[in-house]
This record gives C-alpha cells, structure tokens and sequence, in this order.
DNA sequence: GTCTATATCCCGATAGAC
DNA sequence: GTCTATCGGGATATAGAC
C-alpha cells in the first residue's frame, strides 16, 4: 500500500469516495448529496468517480450496501444481549429504531432515497441479512413459519413506523426522544407478540 | 368569476400552482418537483409564483397542507364505518395505509418531502385533525389517557411503517401489495389492542 | 487512474416593464 | 398579476491529454 496521501492518487479512491458521500449525506441530507460536492472534499475532479462508479446512483447503491451491513451489525448485536426469542424480536425493535437515529445518514440511504432497488443486485443480497435476523420469532410461534413471517413483519413495520415519526420530528429532538421511541418499539413489539393471535387471518 | 382559461390570468393561480404542482410530484416524484416545472404545466412564467408563495417551500408547504386535510377526511370517513372504538382505531390503521398507495403524492409530500414543519405553523394546523381522530381509543383503555396515548402511538407508527415500506416496493407492486398490507396494518392494530397491558411502562 | 476542459442542462430568484 | 430578461449557481457526464 503506497498510501500517498493529500491527494488521493492512492488507489483507494473507490472506498474514500463511499466516505465522502456519507459525510456530505450527514451534512446536507440525502437528498442534498451531490456527487460534485463528494469530489470537491476529497480534492479530486468531478471526473474520478467513473473510473469506479459508472454514475452517481451507482456510488449511492454501494453507500446503501455499506449502510445495510452496518445495519445487520447492530441488529444482531442487539439480539445478542437476550437469551429468548420473544426478548430478541423486542431489543431488535428497540436497536432499529435507534440505528436510524444514531445513524441516520445511513438510515436514509437505506430507506429515504429511492433508488430502484430491483437495479441493484447487490441491494437484494444486502437485505439479506437483516430479513434473517428478524426469523427468530419461529419459536415463538410453536415453528408455524406463517405465523412467524406476519408477527416478524408487523414488528418490523412498527419499528420502521417509530423510526421514521422520530426523524421526522414526531417525538421532539435529542437524546430522550430517541430512548422514548426506542422503549416504545420495545414495548409495542411485546405487545404485537402477546396479541399475535389477532394477527392470524382467523 | 371572469374565468378567462388557457392562460391563468384569471385569478386563482395560487390553487392552480396547488394543483400542477401536485401532478408534477405525482410524476417525478416529490424530489424531483420543480416549480419551474409546475409553472410550465401551467403556462406561466417562473417569475408569477412568486406573487403568490415567497418560495418553493412556502408552495410546498401549502400542498402539504390541502394533503392533510385530505388524509383526515379519509381517516374520518373511514371510522365512520365502524362502530365500536377499537374497531375505528383499527379501520383507521387500514385507511392510512391505503392512502398512502392510492395518493401517494399527496403522502409523499407530507412525510417524505423533510421540509421543516416548525417553520410552517399552517402545517402545525393541519396535523391535529388527524391527531384527533386517533384519539378514539380512549373508550378501548376505560378513560385512561395515558395509555390511550400509547395505543393510538402505536397504532400509527405501525401504519406508518406499513405504509412506507409498502411504497418503498418492500411488499410489492400493484393492488393485491396494497390490500395485503392494509388488512396487516388492520390485523397489527388489533393485535396491538389485544396485547395493550405490555404498553405500559410496568 | 486522475486531470483539464468543456458540453449541456436545469434550477431558484430578482428587477423592471406593462 | 403576469411577462421579459437575466443573473448566478450547480449538476452530471464525456473527450482527450498525461
């Protein structure tokens, strides 16, 4: 590794570029991103970026596949702080609400820009693995996979609602807002799994 | 009313703006609106909005205020189908989902669009009807309000998230996508109810 | 693999005439 | 209340040199 650094004539511009882009997402919003402004901070023309991307929602998929793997990262480590299912399905609520919070730029890449996700394989595989995750509720539901699915998704949509109200402004600014929409995932994932029954079709 | 078509001189360019403006979104998307855009639908310059909004935010947050107010009347019409509380609150659920399919413009612009609801006090305004009508449940929880409070939460956030993973393609495309996801939205809010004690605090 | 230079296009907003 | 004209800004993307 060279690593001549200042200018990024490093061979790392692919992945510096991934940066850059979630810095200027932080700062300008996702949809105040410009690929213009990602260059400008590296100090590299408007050019560089398609000898590696062949446009600007090319680099914007891989920010969200970096973004998705994180993602994934803090679910799982959530879920490893509790030793039933029903408890793992809860502070993975809790952690997706506070995921989109703690991190929103790569939240909204994720969820906020809109890209075709159907353009991007490498999308698809990315969901992968938190679609995986939130399977734990199998047991919860005597091994009924159907069951399962429909209480993993409701407790996903409500987490997704509570995560998206907060950034929204819903519950307020700052640090205890974001608890309190956390708790609230966590308490309302309890009670979808202790009113499941009402979930099935009947 | 003079009403002299083909070329709004006639008087109500503001409501026109409104309305080219919301076909402009149901077309490119709330991010890719323009009000030169909106204008040229219109046959107008870009200089005449500026008669009536002082920007493009002050136009958008007047769309945003007519989608509100249709967003509650279809909440309300909605629960007017039902007749007992926790039936309302869960038709509601139903309602906000489908909404956000069938006008996905008009959702988009109020929730998606970002614009800073503090600086828009009409906006303030015209959230609370739809506030309000999630208030019913407070038969469903014996006058308490406070749990009230945290059951109608609840209960939006997970319409909510229905609704925005379901326009996010995460459920699908096309009419059956759309019922699926409302009749969960509906079956989730019963759940909820069933399984409300977990709501509290303890 | 990056740079220089450029082509092309769009936007929001304002000043002043009518 | 709308138009004409224009300013100033920014974007994506490509061609060709190094």
């Amino acid at each position: 590794m060279p690593a001549k650094r200042g200018r990024y004539h490093h061979g790392d511009l692919r992945s510096a570029l991934v940066d850059a882009a979630i810095s200027v997402i932080a700062e300008r919003g996702v949809r105040g991103f410009s690929l213009a402004e990602a260059t400008r901070r590296l100090g590299v023309t408007t050019a560089a970026p398609y000898r590696h991307f062949t446009d600007r929602d090319d680099l914007l998929a891989a920010v969200a596949a970096r973004a998705l793997s994180v993602f994934a990262a803090m679910l799982s480590d959530a879920a490893d702080t509790a030793d039933t299912p029903a408890q793992r399905l809860a502070v993975m609520a809790g952690a997706y609400v506070k995921f989109a919070a703690q991190q929103r730029p790569l939240f909204d890449t994720i969820f906020n820009l809109g890209l075709d996700k159907s353009r991007y394989p490498e999308l698809q595989r990315a969901c992968e693995p938190v679609d995986t995750l939130l399977t734990v509720v199998l047991d919860v539901c005597d091994g009924d996979a159907a069951a399962a699915n429909e209480l993993a998704d409701a407790v996903e949509a409500t987490a997704h609602g509570y995560a998206m109200l907060l950034i929204d402004g819903e519950y307020g600014e700052g640090l205890d807002a974001v608890n309190a929409a956390a708790a609230k995932a966590i308490a309302s994932a309890r009670a979808l799994i202790a009113g499941r029954q009402a979930l099935r079709p009947a």
